[in-house]
RNA sequence: GGCCCUGUAGCUCAGCUGGAUAGAGCGAGAGUCUUCUAAACUCUAGGUCCUGCGUUCGAGUCGCAGCAGGGUCACCA
């Protein structure tokens, strides 16, 4: 009975295949689905595709597998038939045995990983320096969180890094304003945090940088000569050579600047719940990928123009030629790339690189692949870009021009007061300390805004709502919460429980039909693993607490006075939360014990 | 213009490798708390699955064409 019972039914109607009609047919092959809520049974097998090599009616061969796999099967009560479809009926004792022995186990649906499994690095977040995180970034943080705890209950060895773009051009530009207009200014002096001190000023310097532009193109010079020229723009270009050149001064600031910054990112990481087991900088990482350019050359798959500039044709492939090198030998944003990956490769001695990034750059890292393949790399197939779409507003794309930018902080901040408002009112958790309260409505307003997120394909372009990410109920994060702490509720109370009997229980519609969404978990994780997709776990998990809900709506458990059936449903329940909590923890979200 | 992605109920989304009468939530309407947490449950209304052609016993799902929206085609990252 250890065997899952999909595998027992794949494998018996394969068998029953061949035996009948001499058809081969892989176990693995044969598509299994749910039966439709409207016929009788569990598991369907849809027998249209055979009836053709058996020269019988649907019916007569969805009769003749039937029979063979029920005599094969002890674990098949029934089946039946209707048109080309056979509907197999398993035995409540299967259900039972599979709650006592699998379901009820802490862990069950997880995948612990093997010591020697290869791991599996997943990059995310990767924000720049010169302004805080907004919605754009949650998206990003919470995918790549998610994504890594997934590959991890899948069985994964994860490595979760971040790779902080903490120079460049637009770091100077802040810089820069902030010295013009900072009057000293810190985050201490301020009270605010540094992140958002930070980005102020590149705000401001954009501001003013503006006006020079407008005024030099009054006084007849052209747009784009005025953008380059605009005397702001000159300073911060020379600012950022400065900075390559090693300046003291200007390194001192920088390093200043960043401290700031990267204290208000820890702060929003932490109450976003995610982290990272290595952090790269930019700084530090941006002079790699040239010896892997000059490795491409002696091998011939790059090639060099007259003005000394490097480059990689892709022509081959369908796309463009592909800059790696400036004519004045320094590198660009793919060259970095090219390097980190093959640092990252060596660091963790990974095999799978997972880029969690938004769909603008699908391009990028597909001359990524293509190039890191060209240089010779095993791996560069195992190369995965985790494209996701772009979050936008009720009135359209975030812009920053517009002020429609979400900030990061602002929005925990406002889920988090609505968290407090709507518990109030239910008035359920006056009994709980201040410090619980204030734990649970930071629990329970990260639920509401992560599974409004991660409930969405990933790769698909996604609404947020603010009205709607705050509800609290239906299909969202406080409901699948909810659910949890009522259940949890319920085992507390029950106490210790009893040995299961797993032959003289009946099962009613609903207990039978939670125990199939549970059953259905280990394949949901591994699917959605394939899939790179939280979505799935979150549907699952949705599922899930939907079925509990309607079998705990009219299903005495506690007040259940057949002692056989307490003690099963209450196993149920146990079953229940703790897959409520396994689910709910890869995407990243806590559940409550109370509510 | 080339390439890529998306198009399912009024709104936001599911629909896995093609399979029975396309599903949820929100919103609208109607019920269910002296009983294990009603942040819940039950029922009703709501659909040319963008359009057309094709492949197939069978298409929301696959192919082609078109329409609409988005992204991208930097010596930016």
């Amino acid at each position: 009975m250890a065997l899952n019972i999909t595998d027992s039914l794949t494998g018996a109607i394969a068998r029953a295949l061949k035996d009948l009609y001499g058809v081969e047919q892989s176990p693995a092959s044969i598509a299994l689905q749910d039966t439709r809520r409207d016929f009788r049974g569990d598991y369907t097998l849809v027998v249209f595709p055979y009836v053709k090599q058996a020269r019988k009616s649907p019916e007569a061969v969805a009769a003749e597998i039937g029979e063979a796999v029920k005599a094969a099967l002890p674990e098949v009560a029934g089946y039946n038939v209707i048109k080309g479809f056979l509907n197999f009926e398993i035995a409540d004792s299967y259900w039972l045995h599979f709650l006592a022995e699998r379901a009820g186990q802490s862990d069950y649906g997880l995948v612990h990983p093997t010591a020697d499994a290869a791991p599996v690095v997943v990059e995310y977040s990767s924000p720049n320096t010169n302004k805080p995180l907004h919605l754009g970034h949650i998206r990003n943080n919470l995918l790549g969180w998610s994504v890594s705890q997934l590959l991890a209950a899948a069985g994964a060895n994860v490595k979760k890094v971040n790779l902080v773009n903490d120079r460049g051009i637009h770091i100077c530009k802040s810089m820069l304003a902030w010295l013009r207009y900072g009057n000293g200014e810190t985050p201490e002096s301020t009270g605010m945090k540094g992140d958002h001190l930070v980005g102020k000023y590149y705000v401001e310097f954009d501001k003013h940088y503006k006006e020079e532009v407008k005024q030099l193109m009054e006084s007849g010079v052209e747009e784009e000569q005025a953008k380059r020229e605009a005397p702001l723009m000159v300073e911060a270009q020379q600012m950022l050579k400065r900075w390559e050149e090693g300046d003291k001064e200007v390194r001192a600031l920088w390093e200043k600047m960043n401290g700031w910054v990267y204290a208000g990112f820890d702060e929003t990481y932490d109450r976003l719940g995610v982290g990272f087991d290595k952090v790269y900088y930019e700084s530090q990482t941006y002079l790699l990928g040239k010896e892997l350019v000059q490795k491409g050359l002696d091998m011939g798959v790059l090639f060099r123009k007259e003005d000394g500039s490097v480059w990689c044709d892709l022509t081959g492939d369908g796309l463009d030629q592909k800059l790696l090198l400036r004519k004045d030998g320094t590198s660009v944003y793919m060259t970095q790339d090219l390097g980190t990956a093959l640092l990252r490769h060596k660091d963790f001695g990974a095999e799978r690189l997972i880029y969690v990034v938004g769909n603008e750059q699908d391009y990028h890292f597909k001359v990524l692949k293509l190039i890191l393949g060209k240089l010779g790399f095993p791996w560069a197939d195992k190369v995965y870009h985790l494209s996701y779409g772009m979050v936008e507003l009720p009135n359209g794309k975030m812009k920053s021009r517009e002020g429609t930018v979400v900030d990061a902080d602002d929005l925990i901040d406002e889920m988090e007061r609505t968290a407090e408002e709507m518990s109030r009112e239910h008035g359920k958790n006056d009994e709980l300390s201040p410090e619980e309260q204030k734990h649970l409505y930071h629990i329970l307003a990260l639920g509401a805004l992560k599974y409004f997120i991660l409930k969405v394909d990933p790769t698909k372009n996604m609404l947020f709502n603010p009205a709607e990410s705050i509800d609290f109920n239906g299909n969202t994060g406080p409901f699948i919460q909810y659910t949890h702490a009522r259940i949890r509720s319920i085992v507390r109370k029950a106490g210790s429980a009893s040995a299961l009997d797993t032959e003289h229980v009946a099962l009613n519609e609903k207990e039978r039909g939670v125990l199939k969404v549970l059953h259905s978990l280990p394949e949901t994780i591994a699917s959605a693993a394939n899939a790179y997709s939280p979505a799935m776990v979150a549907n699952y998990a949705y599922e899930l607490a939907k079925a509990f809900n309607s079998f705990y709506q009219d299903t005495p458990i506690l007040r259940e006075e057949n002692q056989q059936l307490k003690t099963m449903r209450i196993s149920l329940c146990a079953a229940v939360a703790s897959a409520l909590k396994n689910t709910m923890n890869i995407l990243g979200i806590e559940v409550p014990e109370r509510m």
